[in-house]
DNA sequence: GGAACGGTGATACATAGTGTCAAATTCGCC
DNA sequence: GGCGAATTTGACACTATGTATCACCGTTCC
């Protein structure tokens, strides 16, 4: 369950409570990224809205990473670290693997920059076939 | 009304009926991007599925582009261009500015052949402030 | 004219996500 | 260990996106 989400949960001063604690032991045993609504169906005492709001948290602490899918859906993950990343999307399996690239990064601030705009945030996807699932 | 929307639409073997011309009119008169909800409010004589489905497919027929907005929400958007771009979204003002760039392309690329990926495609949404709403 | 097919509208449905409010829980303090 | 304030929770209602179904309509083509 994750001890440094724990500690963060607490440090950006948030109650650790049964519910939370429940919510990431899910999301800890979760193989593959998850929709709210397949966890939520795991946790069937706890409220949808709980649900929502718990990832919603964890999300703003940077304890999951939310996943816009190429369909439009969205899946959540627990994020492997703290730091800046983007991911890859397989979409064989739904395995995401993260990486982090200043190259790629700077290559986005230059674009902002030329554009004459003040930069806040950026995402970027990769949708493709993971090594195992291209055969 | 854009005829070469009208006529991409045409050369991929669909229909151009009164409903959709009416849909790409609306597009064409958005100012900025816009949600189906607005879009179907504008358009109270056409269903709110034919609004969906005919976005959809101008969608897939690359006449307007999908935004996924910092928040979670999705706008749409007439493309500039039939080409491969990404966007700068202002948190101002709404407005979009596309751009394509090489160098993002290839550090993309880079990192999917570094992971062992088979790239499908990408997406990149850059978030900020236009230069005219930094003030 | 009539069949075939694409497109449309209505409706119902699934899911994400938010707002409200009363009841329950947690945590710091004594 | 118990108390009280503040946070959290669950139930519920509601909004929005998006899809599925199905009967009906309009073109096109023979």
């Amino acid at each position: 369950m994750a001890a440094d989400s724990v500690a963060r949960l607490v440090d950006t001063g948030h109650r650790l409570t049964a519910t939370r604690r429940a919510v990431l032991d899910a999301i800890a045993r979760s193989p593959r990224p998850f929709t709210i609504k397949e966890l939520s169906e795991g946790l069937p005492d706890i409220g949808r809205a709980t649900v929502f709001r718990t990832v919603k948290l964890l999300h703003e602490l940077d304890i999951v990473c939310r996943l816009p899918l190429e369909d439009g859906g969205v899946r959540y993950q627990r994020a492997g670290s703290g730091e800046h990343h983007h991911h890859l999307i397989c979409g064989g399996c739904g395995t995401v693997a993260e990486f982090s690239d200043p190259a790629l990064d700077d290559a986005i601030e230059r674009n902002a920059v030329a554009a004459g705009f003040a930069l806040d945030a950026h995402s970027a996807e990769l949708y493709g076939r993971c090594a195992a699932c291209r055969g």
